[in-house]
DNA sequence: GTCTATAGCTGGATAGAC
DNA sequence: GTCTATCCAGCTATAGAC
């Protein structure tokens, strides 16, 4: 019996290799290297095998969007739940990798319409996360919520981290040295020196 | 006698059509959507015709972001001259259609070098063009360079607008209002109340 | 599950008529 | 300058052998 589509047991290997291979394409070269032909031969697989367990490239690049997705959820939720939230928040947003992607998508999401409502649900339930951690402990640190709301606080550190970043892909760095001072500087104030913290796993 | 490639009067009307044209499919439906073929059809031409003007889809791409980063180049000197170069700064950052294109630029960098270095360079120089019109400025309005560097407001003012009309397009606000709030109370605190400015022309 | 083969399409780019 | 015609590469997706 010919297996549906978009089959193929969730945990194979070869679904794993493809699904590597493709995030691995995306990050190096755009989305747009993202093909079925590239993304199998990365694989070490043949090509057909994508239609096989992804059934269309849009289910390929859900697939990717997704499990980064949850990976950066559980990883921001074991950050947020340390001794020092903001530091670690500050810690866990400063990746390159995943903010790279995070580009990467948003273009792709902009004619796809998949991935863009993937994307912008994904969002909130990463904004809700930080919110729901961090709302009750800034109140704790004594801010107050009418001149810092919290979810100005983590916005405007998000925004930061994510800019600094997207302008270090660039070897621009005019002014990031300061602007890191003050960043934490400001977390000092709120939750003392910053301790060190086990560092998560990357993903294989 | 052939004209050379990359030809065509800088000012011809066909080769206007098709900056346009590629400009708009690439705000639209993302630069995977900007094909010579498409272009032209957009333009009313043919398709030849981009080969004619541009050489190639990469001189294409070029001369489209070029376009665009000078007239930015352009509109934000004069909101710099403004009385209140600092709100002035604010407003002009914050043009959703800028902001996407950029994205898409960095997107297409990402796997294109003559873009990449192109953007690398353009950011440099918008960022210096803020840098040389604020810093005197900002000292004036009494802020220590030491505590609050020119490079980081301009960086931070930055990065606010950019992440939140990056999340606009996704109908993501939660915490907008409020961090509109609060840059803005920041301004008046430096600047006084906005007053009213001429807004400046957009792009036909 | 994994492969070969292939249909059907779209793309970049060029030659050459007008 | 603008067009038609065309080459060739690479893409998504499917059928069917093993």
């Amino acid at each position: 019996m010919a297996p549906a589509r978009r089959n193929g047991a969730h945990d194979s290997e070869t679904r794993t290799a493809l699904l590597d291979a493709a995030e691995h394409l995306m990050l190096e070269e755009g989305y747009a290297a993202v093909t079925s032909r590239r993304v199998a031969a990365k694989a070490g697989v043949n090509a057909a095998l994508v239609y096989y367990y992804f059934g269309t490239m849009d289910e390929l690049f859900l697939a990717v969007f997704r499990r980064r997705a949850e990976w950066m959820l559980d990883r921001q939720a074991e950050a947020l739940a340390s001794e020092q939230p903001l530091w670690a928040l500050w810690d866990v947003s400063h990746d390159q990798a995943n903010t790279a992607l995070n580009l990467e998508f948003i273009a792709l999401g902009n004619h796809r319409k998949a991935i863009r409502v993937a994307a912008a649900d994904y969002s909130r339930r990463f904004r809700a996360q930080q919110l729901g951690a961090l709302s009750g402990v800034l109140k704790g640190y004594g801010l107050d919520p009418d001149v810092w709301p919290p979810e100005s606080v983590i916005l405007i550190l998000s925004s930061i981290s994510r800019f600094l970043l997207m302008e270090e892909a660039y070897d621009l760095d005019m002014g990031h040295e300061q602007t890191v001072a003050i960043v934490e500087r400001y977390l000092r104030s709120l939750e003392g020196e910053r301790r060190p913290r086990t560092p998560s796993d990357d993903v294989p």
